[in-house]
RNA sequence: GGCCCCAUAGUCUAGCGGUUAGGACGUCGGCCUCUCACGCCGAAAUCCCGGGUUCAAUUCCCGGUGGGGUCACCA
């Protein structure tokens, strides 16, 4: 049996959005299940929206996602005279013929038939036997033509065996004759990506369901042009919480995979999120910790035929995106080697300039960086969160929480005592670890007459600008004994000054 | 509007004639606890409607409704 071919073909008229992300993660993910060959190819014919900085923004798009091709990227643009020679060869064959009707012409009909209410509102067939003559009349004109394909006219329909929907057919008298190439000599898309496709030799079409109506049409120029017609498997829509469907000029940026990139989250936590938009195996599994993982359950019987809504709610403050998205993201934060999350945290750190190069080499500080990352990651959705959340761990600058200073570090006016004494305690410690701080922390209260928890999160306040986080021995630990003790003397400083100005209060 | 496709909680889904309709996210409550998170326990919430077929329909058939796709000299 031949190889698997199948192709990714994104316009470069954009950024690489969520429904081009995982029409090429499937085909991605169906290559690497059957050890065929994916082709990327940028279909960039429309040269009124393509752009190269979108071909290159999509390339980055598939490449941040850890998506690979076997070939490609060819420039549909580079093959325009094969789609020519294809167009002609279909005229020779009298499958195809020249249409001299104007636009004027055709959209006056068109209206006319709609006025009507005619069902049938397509091509009229005007030019379809045109005597070599009438030709002849209308070339001295100086008229213009398009290449009309020929439908044939009798009963019947067209069909193909889609891999997801089934027997999907048309009938003939359904199907006016369409335009394959432009007055201008262009081929359309329906003409140049059936001759792509089988230049390219794909043997499976992969491929948004919005092609599903059209591809009877393709099927005939496959017919027409004696090529083998590949196997079709068209996936589902992904819309908006409103059935739209996803535009970046409607939603935004939270449609582009970039968003994802530049909001932490991981790659492949992306790829598992959109991977599960309208597939499953019928097992309740939803986490796949790695490609191979879902290479070895990926199948096309799993893909759903219904749209499938991503569910994003513009301004809502507490998710940025569909919540099982940042949930599934999170789920890999905290599951996945902690060495293997070190680089992307690393990387977010550097972006933020508060990363220390002690971190990356082996040693002590290594052995810190990583159990801290085991401690807190826990807790986090985003990688974004270890540079904003977990900031005081890696820099002496963090910002206080000024609901949490309130609420906790000026809880009672004697804190400004307290935290000072712990300090002292704190540094007189010899051995300084879990137990050590536990029992000095309590034995203070104790003696205080207080209930820890007043220190305890007073304390977690001044040493991590923060109300909330890891256990506070944990903090204590994390941080060392220096710098725990010099935030908490310097923190007490604020015990009783003014509260500072903020939006809250 | 014509043609085509689809239809299980707010969302992603399992189900393929007989189930207390399963799981996940989200929501709410509880446990744990120094906070938050994790974890655990629990709750509310679903078979679009109407006809058939059948001893029995969420499941099969038909119709309706709803949603989507497509009807270009865009891709």
């Amino acid at each position: 049996m031949a190889e698997i071919r199948v192709r990714f073909p994104p316009s470069p008229t954009g950024y690489l959005h969520i429904g081009g992300a995982r029409t090429a993660l499937y085909n991605w993910l169906l290559v690497k299940k059957l050890g065929g060959k994916l082709v990327l190819r940028i279909e960039d014919t429309d040269v009124e929206r393509s752009t190269e900085a979108s071909a290159q923004a999509i390339l980055d798009g598939l490449k941040w996602m850890g998506i690979t091709w076997d070939e490609g990227p060819y420039l549909q643009s580079d093959y325009a005279e094969h789609h020519r020679e294809t167009a002609e060869a279909l005229v020779q064959k009298g499958a195809a013929y020249r249409c001299y009707c104007t636009k004027e012409e055709l959209a006056a009909k068109r209206e006319a038939a709609q006025a009507a209410k005619k069902s049938f509102q397509g091509y009229d067939g005007t030019c379809r036997d045109l005597t070599d003559e009438q030709r002849a009349a209308f070339e001295s004109e100086g008229r213009e033509s398009v290449v009309r394909f020929r439908v044939p006219r009798q009963e019947g329909s067209v069909g193909f065996n889609d891999l997801v929907f089934g027997l999907t057919e048309v009938s003939l008298a359904e199907l006016d004759d369409f335009v394959i190439v432009r007055s201008n000599g262009v081929p359309l898309y329906v003409l140049s990506n059936v001759a792509d496709d089988h230049r390219d030799r794909i043997t499976l079409v992969l491929r948004g369901a919005d092609h599903l109506v059209n591809t009877p049409k393709q099927v005939m120029l496959y017919q027409a042009m004696g090529w083998d017609v590949p196997q079709f498997a068209h996936m589902a829509l992904t819309l908006d919480p409103k059935k739209a469907k996803i535009s970046k000029r409607r939603h935004g940026e939270v449609v582009t995979v970039q968003f994802y990139r530049d909001h932490g989250f991981l790659p492949w936590a992306f790829c598992n999120f959109m991977a599960m938009l309208g597939w499953s195996t019928g097992d309740d599994r939803e986490l796949y910790e790695t490609p191979e993982d879902l290479i070895r359950a990926f199948s096309i019987e799993g893909m759903a035929k219904r749209n499938s809504v991503f569910n994003y709610r513009k301004g809502d403050p507490k998710f940025i995106t569909d919540p099982k998205a940042l949930h599934i993201n999170a789920l890999h934060l905290r599951t996945m080697a902690v060495a293997d999350l070190a680089p992307h945290v690393k990387q977010q750190l550097e972006a933020a300039s508060i990363w220390d190069t002690a971190w990356d080499e082996g040693g002590d500080r290594r052995t810190w960086f990583l159990e801290l990352l085991e401690l807190i990651r826990v807790r986090y959705h985003l990688l974004t969160d270890f540079v904003t959340l977990a900031r005081a761990f890696f820099d002496d600058d963090y910002p206080m929480d000024a609901k949490a200073t309130k609420k906790s570090l000026r809880k009672d006016p004697a804190l400004a005592q307290y935290l000072p004494q712990l300090a002292e305690r704190l540094e007189g410690l010899e051995t300084y670890n879990l137990e050590t701080t536990e029992t000095t922390l309590r034995a203070l209260c104790e003696e205080l007459s207080i209930k820890p928890g007043l220190l305890i999160n007073a304390s977690r306040v001044a040493i991590t600008g923060q109300g909330v986080g890891p256990g506070i021995f944990d903090v204590f630990t994390a941080l060392g004994q220096d710098r725990t003790c010099a935030r908490l003397r310097d923190k007490a400083k604020l015990v009783e000054q003014p509260a500072t100005p903020s939006p809250q209060s």
